[in-house]
Order: structure tokens, then sequence, then C-alpha cells
DNA sequence: TATGAATGAGGGTTCATTCAT
DNA sequence: AATGAATGAACCCTCATTCAT
């Protein structure tokens, strides 16, 4: 009984918060109408405001809530130094699939926070900066060529994150796992036949 | 004179055109507002129904500007067969960089047109899909790898010219010359050492 | 323990009386809203209603005590007749302090009841019926000149209390004896210099 | 023609400025709705908007407006020096005439801006300073007795002004030249018995 | 004696769009 | 070619109040 106490409550804002991020991510920020998220929870639109102070509150949310977890995600997978050549390749397929596993498996958070959402580019930014980090630090070990302006290369590998994010995980083309592999093997060897 | 009837009607409808670019491009779609886009054009709002049939219809029509002028850009870029191998690079690096030239000159248009707008989707499918076939083509003929999946990498390629346009060319930090070389590096070299 | 109970609900009603006293006295009727009160006054809105049936009936409560606290000092205040020429303008004196004693030792009341609230027209007019009553009894027993219209001096004498209440008793500028002395100086005598 | 140039919005303007004005004074800010207000202007609501920018702009117009014309009327009502004692009090019911003149020929204005409004306030302030001022200054030519503070005088005038403006004038029980003469006549020479 | 949760009723405001001239 | 004036259709939000416990 104890354990209940405010239970309903929580689960109602669970639930608000459950639908409207569909919605956000059906229709965008302005198309989504607080009168159909209630409707849909089957409250009135009063209720909404018991949980919620605004319409932009719960969309900041939403999107607070992806970042977060998307930048913890990333900080927690720095690569640690002193690996061997051979380690690179799986250790950086590995921590890719963490990522695009992360944003196939909150698709509508992804939708929102990451290619709709006016402050996506924020967030696409400070990924390429924790990013271009690693692949500079990775590059003064010798692990990398030296040309490269791992800026460049960081917000490139993070286009190309959200364009196969998009239209392969989304689709259900491919997995986390078959895209990290493809991008690992495209960003390391390039596409071009190795000329003797 | 009714020559000069249609020229200044002509202008208007430029005016009204320009300006709704800036505000698309500045405030996205939502918050654009009709009753701005006139006051900035000197005009009152029945003016604008004059020469455009709904706000949608005068997005559209700049939308399909851009979407247009890319898809002929890029059409006329198909790389000819029949190259040598250490033509490819300059080739592609040429083709990369009038695509680049193209969506540093029509900031505006690039920005409502590539990146905030709902239908941007379609027009980078489109790309990747020209740009898949280039590729499997040159694929064909030895140019590349066999292993990786050409749809795959064209939707990175889009990708990574999406995130370089936003962050490199439209913050003047890099010029499409230098943007598309680099790209040219990363896609065909690869960033990895060359393990001998 | 019943008599506990009711002890304690007796006491979160005068809690939240005086909460809403200083509540409506600050921000008038309508800018003043159940859910600040009851936050005042550590409970929730439901706790509210077990003690006044509505929002309406508190503040008439408020509105009701004020208005019979000052009408029965009035009543009380009735100048007995008989009195010798000389003893009239300390006699009124008192009795005028009085009521501005009560005026400014129930500020908040009087702000609502007296200041703000639409029914404060009817104390008003109530308030100077009494007074205009004495005043032409006394008229009749030759204190007063025959000449001035005595319902009129006294809604003047009303206006006069209302607007000292606010500017000098409200504010500390001055005490209720000395707002009561001026108000007697300035009705019997008048400002002119005595005409010879 | 070019005389009707925007007349029919000035007309519809100044009908929604006078039905307001009805509203406010009957009903106050809060319970004045705009649906009432455009209803009885045979209009749509957003209508409204296109003249007013929101409900308290047009009641702070309809303030100003009564604020306005009644602080000109009595800056332009400064008694000028240098009258004989006998002119005086002709001189000052003039003066006074025209103020209830103003308050009994704007009695809508004079609701909102002079008894509910809660910048009534303010105004009874600034009038009882000017008014103090030109006390002062006649007490210091002699005109007046030395003793009564004419700050607290000023307000007691204040005071009786707004009692008998809404006790006698709104209810067209006294004219204003009738008031004025009381008015006078009380703070002049008190009401109290010459004793010889 | 009091709370968690929810609602009824409505109010102000915005914006694209149109009619008549 | 363009304007003055107005409208239809919503949408977000607030607040007093109540139900079930």
């Amino acid at each position: 009984m104890s354990n209940e106490k405010g239970l309903k409550g929580r689960e109602t804002r669970q639930r608000l918060l459950r639908i409207a991020e569909e919605e956000f991510a059906l229709h965008g920020y302005h198309e989504t109408k607080i009168s159909e998220i209630v409707k849909k929870a089957d409250l009135t639109q009063p209720a909404f405001y018991i949980y919620f102070s605004s319409k932009e509150a719960i969309y900041e949310e939403l999107v607070r809530q992806f970042h977060t977890g998307l930048i913890d995600l990333i900080e927690s997978s720095r690569i640690e130094p002193g690996l061997r050549q051979g380690e690179i390749s799986p250790r950086v397929t590995f921590v890719l699939e963490r990522i695009l596993g992360y944003l196939n498996d909150n698709r509508s958070l992804t939708q929102i926070g990451f290619i709709q959402d006016a402050e996506a580019e924020t967030i696409k930014k400070t990924m390429a900066g924790i990013i271009a980090d690693n692949l500079r630090s990775e590059q003064e070990h010798g692990y990398f060529r030296k040309e490269p302006d791992m800026e460049v290369v960081a917000h490139s590998l993070v286009g190309v994150i959200d364009r196969l994010t998009v239209t392969q995980l989304l689709t259900d083309r491919l997995s986390p796992g078959e895209v990290a592999r493809q991008i690992v093997d495209l960003f390391l060897n390039g596409i071009q036949t190795e000329t003797p």
C-alpha cells in the first residue's frame, strides 16, 4: 500500500510521455496537439498540465532524455589507450554498435532528438566533438594516418550515423551490428582498390 | 504598358520568394508567418495570395526549386566510363565540389530543402540512389573494392555531405573544394595506416 | 479526542482565513488563487473545501467580518444628546479615533472590505447613513450650522476617512489620533481664515 | 473618398472602445469578456486583435484616456496668485465644478479609472499632490489658516470628490455645481456654529 | 482530517485565408 | 496590382471544484 503511494500518478505521467513521444516523432512539434495526446491517454486536457507545465516542457523533457542517454553512452565509450593495431577495428565496431543500438532501441526519441529537433544540431556537434577527441588521440598514437583532419572525419562519422540510422536501421534493412561493421570498413579502409 | 504591368508583378513575386526563402531558412516552416513575409516585402496580406495560393505553395515552390537544381546537377555529373584508375580521384573530387558549391551558393534554399524540410528525406534518398548507381557501375569496372555495399556507401556519402555542409561550408570554415578533397580522401583511402 | 479533532479543524480553518485575508488584500479577489492559499497553509486543495464551500464563501466571510465589526463600532458610538458646545469636538474626535483605530488594526480586512470590494460601496453608504443621522440630530440641537446638507457632509466624511486611511494610516505616516484631530478641525472649522 | 480612407477601421476601433468602456465599468476587468465586447460590436473575436493587442491593452488605453484628461484638466486649473479674499471661494468653486463636470461627463471612464482600477490610487495621489501644492501656496499668501496640514487637506478633498461623485453625481442626485458649492462651503467654513 | 488524481467550463490569442473595393 | 477589413478554425492554458480513498 505504501508502495502504491503516488503510483497512479507516476503511471499517468509515463503514459503521457510515451504517447507524446510517439506523436512528436510522427508529426513533429507543431503538428502535435495536446488534445490528441490526452485523448490517446484517456484523459482531459487539464490533466496534462498536472504533470507538465506546457507543451514545450514535455517536449524538452523528451529531447533531454534522448540527449543525456546518448551522451552518457558515448562518454562511457572512450577507447582506452594501449590497444594493438589489430584490436582497433573490433573495438571501434563495438562502440559504434552500441551507439547504433541505442538509436535503434529508441526510435521515436531518435526521430525527435536526432532528426527533427532544431537542437539536434547541438547534440550532433557535441557528439562530433567527443569523437574528434578520440580520433585525434588515436591518430597521435599512430593508429591512423596523419593526413586526415579528425574534426572533419568526426563530423563525417556523425553524418553517416545519421543517414544510415534513418535509411537502414529505422527501416529494418540492417542491424546495428551490420551497419557498424560497414561503417568501420569504410572509415578504416576506404573503398578504393589497393594500389600496389 | 501591359508589359510593365507584367514586369512589376513578376518582380513582386520574386521579392516574395526571396524573402520567404530567408524566413523559412531562418525560422522553419511553422514559425514563419505570412504576415512577416509581406511586411518585409512592403505589401499587405491579400497581395501575397495574388502570387501564391497558400503558404504551403510558396514553400513547396522553394523546395522544388532546390530539389530540381540539385538533381539536375547530380544527373549531369554521372561519371563517364572508361577512366583510368588515376583519373577517378580527381574526377570524383570535381563532381563533389560542384555539388558542395551548389549547396554553398544556395544557403537558404539548402537550409530549407536539405536540412529542415520533412521532404529532405526524399531528396537525400534520390541522391543516394543516383550515387549508388554510379558507384556500383564503377565497382563493377574494378575501380573500387568488391566488398562494400554501395547502397550503404552512397547513403553514407550523403550523410557526410549533409554534416560537412552544415558544419564546414555554412560556417565558412572550409571551401567546397577543401571539403570535397577531404571527403574523397576519406572515402577512397580510409583513415587507417596502411598495413604492409 | 473528539475535542482535539475539533480543535485541529478549527485551527486549520483559522489558518485558511488568515492566509486568505492576506492574499485577497494583496492581490484582490480574482488574482487570488485557492491553489496559492492552500499552498501557504500547507494543505491540498480539497482540504479547503472541507472548511469553505467556495472561494466566494471565504471571501464573503472576511468581508462580513469586517463589515460587522465596523458597523457595531459605529453604532455603539452614537453621540449622546445633551453635550455642551465645548464637549462636541473632543467627543467626535474620540469616536473618529476609534473608527480609524479599527481600520488601522485590521489592515488587510480594511483593504478587502473597505477599499477593493465591490460591496465596499454598501458599507460606506451604511456608514454615511448612520453618521448623517447623528449629524442631523446634532444640527437640530444647534451644535452645527443650519446650512450644510448633512447627507452630503456624512458622505464627505466617509470619503475623507477612506483616503486618509489609505494615505496616512496604512502608510504609517500618521496615527489614528492625529488623523482624527485633523479631520475634526477641518470639518468643524474649515480652512479659511476667520473673516472678522 | 480620400476622406473615407481608413474611416471604417477608425469607426470600428471607436466602437470597440466605447463598448469595452461600458463593459469594464459595469463588470470590472476580470468579468469582462472579449467575447462579449465583440458580440456587442457585431464582430468576430479575431477582429478585436486587429485593433488592440490584448484585453489589457484596451483596458489601459481607457484608463490612460481618463487619467490624461483629468490630470490635464487639473493642471490647467491652478489658481492664479493675486486674488482678493472674496474671490477665492467662487474661483475654487469654479475649478471644482469643472473637475466634477469631467467625472460626471465621463461616467464609465470614471468608474473604471477612478473607482475600480488598482491604479486609481496613483491618479488620486497625483491629484492630491497638485492640489496640496495649490493649497500651500494659498496658505502662504494668507488666504487660509496656518494650522491645517495641506497635504492632509488635499487627500481629504480627493476623498470627498470620490465619495460625492459616486453618491451624488453618478446617481443624479446633485449637479456638479451643487456638489462643488457644498464642498467649498464645508472646506472653507466647516460645519460648526460660529463661536462668538 | 486530509490527499491523490482528475475534470468542467471557459478564456485569450494566433494565423492563414478571403471578400469587397 | 493591391488594400482595408474581417473571419474560420483552432490551440494552449487556467482555475475552481469534485470523486474516491
